[in-house]
RNA sequence: GACCCUGUGGUGCAGAGGCCUAGCACAUCACCCUUUCAAGGUGGAGAUCGAGGGUUCGAAUCCCUCCAGGGUCGCCA
């Protein structure tokens, strides 16, 4: 028997859940459940400055929501643990000091701002990218009387002069790397903090992984990550690297060109199957050729070398009739569970409530007047066009103003209530040069389609980032196609 | 710019030298069904398999060159 296999998903937790991590979770997934090992889900927070415990939340929820669930991970436990990098840190530090004892690693002084400067003037001669080696240079006696000299240094990768590397892909099989593309890659952070490189390579093969599955953006850093394996003497993982989903331009995902949140997905009524399904098919296809499977099925039959290497458009038309056609099939009390489970629970209705109470007289205007609560996209009526657009300004510095709303305030906010969400918008009233007032009705109505509706705030809160993200560029775009000077 | 990866209709895939006059699905068009709209059904249009050279009796499938797209070049992951 060979040993079993263990595959990870090691997302870093420093923005919303990402249709991305979804995807490469799925295969990961589902070779390990093929073969009856396991699947851990690590979290590699050693970036202090843009780990949020919020994200970390949402991703747990998110991949439990599409049902990849995780046998060994920082909130069930395991044997390895623990599974959250950044109390981990003793482990990479001794790590690190150990290559360095190996002559494998050494101290670098070299302040960022050097680096800065060497980037900037190999940039300007156009050549590669990457440190000069400067500190490598050193005597082990004067580095480490500097280091205890308590001068602030990173710890570098020594990478092999003057070859070639080759390395193994499970997809794409031998690659060759020249060697001016490998500089020596810092290891450990002035902060103490590894850097993903190391943190990974040292927990991968602590935690006993099998198949390093992941996307292809880390294909250029494996001959760093091989040389970290050789240096410490341990076997190699398996490496394969998936295919990067794309948006219709053929660019890496991103959201500026489609929805990646996965709440995004959920809250627009997307069925996890269905999503599961759909991400399974890019890149992948049943040998019958058949599309539509369930995520068992898939298990049964997964064989990662049938991954196909063409970076696959994210189609949503495709995803959306797929889903469709999983509603079709379901029972109206199913459909009726699934409505109550995702968009419409108890919990949600107590949340709208309260907000219309005071604005209904009958239980019947409740439908008219908080229609934009269940809604999707809300359809702007003249009225609406008119008031969403301030005296004095024009349709096509609003659509500005509402962008940059969303990219500097929107987007990076996690933690999503009233009180954040208005200190967000006042914040950027003052920034943006538009007053609160002009802001705050524009944004209403861009987000419900109406001039009256409850506090803003509340409002806002209670719809939640997908939907109020998703309407605020849905307003953008109807006021692109408008005129100028209305 | 350097390095690496990829390249089958607009999109997702099948195809691992002859079964391919290139198959399936989404989208698209037409028709049928239907009080309507969907859904469903049927059919159509759409790819000289990125291009050019080879190898071979025979290439989408093997080799080379070029081109195009993407990724990476951070004390971010």
């Amino acid at each position: 028997m060979t040993k079993p296999i263990r595959t990870r998903i090691a997302p870093s937790p420093t923005g919303d859940p990402h249709v991305g991590t979804a995807y490469v979770a799925l295969f990961n997934y589902a070779l390990a459940r093929k073969h009856g090992g396991r699947f851990i889900l690590r979290i590699e927070d050693t970036d202090r400055q843009r780990s949020h415990p919020a994200s970390e939340t949402m991703i747990f929820d998110a991949l439990r929501w599409l049902g990849l669930d995780w046998d060994e991970g920082p909130d069930v436990g395991g044997p390895v643990g623990p599974y959250r990098q950044s109390e981990r840190s003793s482990i990479y530090r001794e790590h690190a000091e150990d290559l360095v004892r190996r002559g494998a690693a050494y101290p670098c002084f070299c302040a960022p701002e050097r680096l800065e400067a060497l980037r900037v003037e190999q940039r300007a001669k156009k050549l590669a990218l990457g440190y000069d080696g400067r500190c490598r240079a050193l005597s082990t006696t004067e580095a480490a009387q500097r280091r205890s000299a308590g001068e602030p240094h990173v710890i570098r990768l020594s990478m092999p002069k003057d070859e070639s590397m080759v390395v193994h892909d499970l997809l794409r099989g031998d690659v060759r790397f020249e060697r001016p593309q490998m500089d020596d890659q810092v290891l450990l952070k002035s902060d103490g903090f590894p850097t993903y490189h190391l943190a990974n390579v040292v927990d991968d093969h602590l935690m006993e992984i099998t198949h390093v599955i992941r996307a292809e953006e880390w294909l250029s850093s494996l001959p760093k990550h091989v040389q970290l394996y050789r240096s410490f003497g341990w076997d190699e993982p398996i490496f394969c690297h998936l295919p990067l989903l794309r948006n219709a331009d053929r660019s890496k995902i991103s959201k500026r060109k489609n929805p990646v949140s996965l709440n995004h997905y959920r809250r627009a009524g997307y069925l996890p199957e269905a999503l599961v399904n759909f991400l399974a098919l890019m890149g992948w296809a049943m040998p019958d050729e058949r599309e539509e499977f369930t995520l068992r099925e898939l298990v049964e039959r997964f064989d990662l070398k049938r991954v196909s290497l063409g970076g696959p458009v994210f189609d949503i038309e495709k995803l959306t009739w797929l889903n469709g056609k999983y509603l079709r099939r379901m029972a109206p009390e199913e459909i009726l569970a699934r409505l109550r489970r995702q968009l419409l629970s108890d919990d949600y209705l107590l949340r709208v409530l309260p907000l219309c109470r005071e604005r209904i007289d009958t239980l019947e205007a409740f439908f008219d007047y908080a229609g934009f609560f269940f809604a999707g996209e809300v359809p702007y009526d003249a009225k609406a066009l008119s008031g969403m657009i301030p005296k004095e300004r024009t349709p096509s510095e609003t659509a500005r103003i509402l962008k940059s709303l969303i990219e500097q305030k929107i987007d990076p906010l996690l933690e999503w209530d009233a009180g954040a969400v208005e200190s967000a918008l006042r914040d950027f009233s003052e920034s943006s040069g538009w007053s609160a007032k002009e802001l705050f009705m524009t944004v209403r109505v861009a987000v419900t389609g109406r001039a009256a509706t409850p506090p803003l705030f509340d409002t806002l809160d209670v719809l939640g980032k997908e939907i109020c993200r998703r309407r605020l560029r849905r307003a953008i775009e109807t006021l692109r196609t408008m005129d100028e000077g209305k």
